[in-house]
DNA sequence: TTGTCATTTAAGAAAAATTGAAATTATCTT
DNA sequence: AAGATAATTTCAATTTTTCTTAAATGACAA
């Protein structure tokens, strides 16, 4: 007998909840019932999980565990999600997967499309960095991803979507957005330059050195856009991003900063329903016509 | 009642071997059971999961259920491994995923010496490429990591292993090989010329210019050092790998290909042992400094 | 100590999975 | 097209597993 995902599910609730009452009462079930689960599960692996009597500390052994049986937890249930709603679905499922930036221009849009266009459909939407989009690509748990870059992937086919001009990001009233001539990379990675993950995608050699010496990162975009709008800080970013940035933050190009990033289209081939992720192509690289030619 | 992982692995056993009664050997259990089994999976599903009445051809549906179910089991099992030695293992257990030319170049003698010094340790090596390498240290699956280039990651320290020059690799007997004076890039990047996958990493200009009108390319390094060996054929690949390249095969630095790649060691923190894990760190570390002063 | 709270234990009940044998359906042969 | 063979399904009986109820144990604080 080998470990049982119920078991996993079970362990992950009283991890959550800390206590074996709280945990029964969520899943559903009785006390004993997880006392004996895990009690099991426990002598399976021949150490304790928990520290002490109670359930509310975890041994090491049992942040290990957690730590791998929650993704998996999380993974077999998106599956099944998947699975289901393909099954159920007339038209079809789409899944698509894009980088935050893309998919913030793009899903709105081509959700009503779909839906207007295509009835009966289900889509499935997921915005993750470009790693995450290839992966799941490359694992068949998305047939349409938008990603920054190109990389080869076997069943999948590519084709570039749009490019994406960097250019500086500040406050309305910054000095750097405020002045007449444009600025150049020297004057914009200075002290009050805050890097972020899509300055990594800038081959351009001055600025690549330059950004060696900036030391204020922040990972999260909005949150950039956040600090940014306060005054003092500038980044940059790709000119699509900042379609969304409130009026107080403005967008203009540097002189010396010719990097693009380059968003390519991905399409898995031999999906459920080809006409249908067809058209989802279809309607996304229709949309990024719009930006090919502003 | 939702679909449950035994059904699952029925419904691939069955898929793989076509008929119920080879399928219901492999797993120990009666056709009936099998038959009963993926019943229960098609009425929750509401569709066939096979064409026609034998089990031998697979639904559009089937097909995509048995691609994601095929990934889920592989995973769910690989993790309970991953648990069980963990748990068993008296000196814990360290998870160390590498690029497979540094992995080639490591393990072996890791290998060893963890094997020597640790008693009781286990270990569990994988090679793939960095983006895998990268996945498996976000999600928990390695401890530790061997990737090409920087990438920044919660919960996980990174630090620069050894750089590694690109240089032509070609036959012993190859023109540019034999040639007294060093080769350049437009020599090496001519209608002979392989890419592969290693070559993306490299961003010097003239080079990735180059590359753009070569038109094959070899995925697999093993295919790639054979066909090179016929004669005909040369490639750029980082000095180490070529650690492992027949006498037929020789490696020489191009003059005005200054590239290099930058292989970092990537750590998690707060492992379940962190002494354990430290030692492997240590002893990778030491490695590549037979390779930072040759 | 005593009372409360959390967990465990044990025995029976309920649910689920598996089997064996017979029945059905498909495929092949002639 | 009929019979033979092979594969699958059905169904009731059985086994296995999981869950519940109810009582017992253990930890902890007043």
């Amino acid at each position: 007998m080998t470990i049982k995902l119920a078991e996993l599910r079970y362990f992950c609730a009283v991890v959550q909840t800390g206590n074996l009452a709280e945990a029964a009462d969520r899943l559903g079930r009785t006390q004993s019932a997880l006392s004996m689960s895990l009690k099991q599960l426990e002598s399976h692996l021949g150490k304790k999980l928990f520290h002490g009597e109670r359930k509310s500390q975890l041994s090491p052994l049992g942040e290990q565990v957690y730590e791998l049986a929650q993704s998996q937890l999380q993974q077999f249930d998106q599956m099944v999600e998947s699975i289901e709603t393909t099954a159920h679905a007339s038209n079809g499922l789409v899944r698509v997967a894009s980088v935050p930036s893309v998919a913030a221009l793009v899903f709105p849009k081509l959700l009503g499309q779909m839906a207007d266009q295509i009835p009966g459909v289900k889509i499935e939407l997921r915005d993750t960095d470009t790693r995450q989009v290839i992966d799941s690509l490359a694992n068949g748990k998305a047939d349409v991803g938008i990603a920054s870059g190109y990389h080869a992937l076997n069943g999948v086919v590519a084709k570039p979507l749009f490019e994406d001009q960097f250019g500086l990001v500040g406050a309305t009233n910054h000095p750097l957005i405020s002045q007449a001539q444009p600025p150049l990379i020297d004057d914009v990675v200075t002290s009050v330059f805050i890097r972020n993950t899509l300055c990594d995608l800038i081959r351009t050699p001055g600025f690549v050195k330059a950004l060696k010496h900036v030391n204020v990162t922040i990972q999260n975009n909005y949150s950039l856009i956040n600090t940014i709008s306060a005054g003092r800080w500038v980044s940059v970013l790709p000119e699509t991003v900042t379609a969304f940035l409130p009026s107080s933050v403005a967008f203009r190009p540097i002189a010396d900063l010719p990097a693009k990033r380059e968003v390519w289209l991905y399409r898995r081939e031999r999906t459920y329903f080809e006409e249908t992720v067809d058209a989802c192509c279809g309607f996304i690289d229709a949309m990024a016509l719009d930006y090919k030619q502003p």
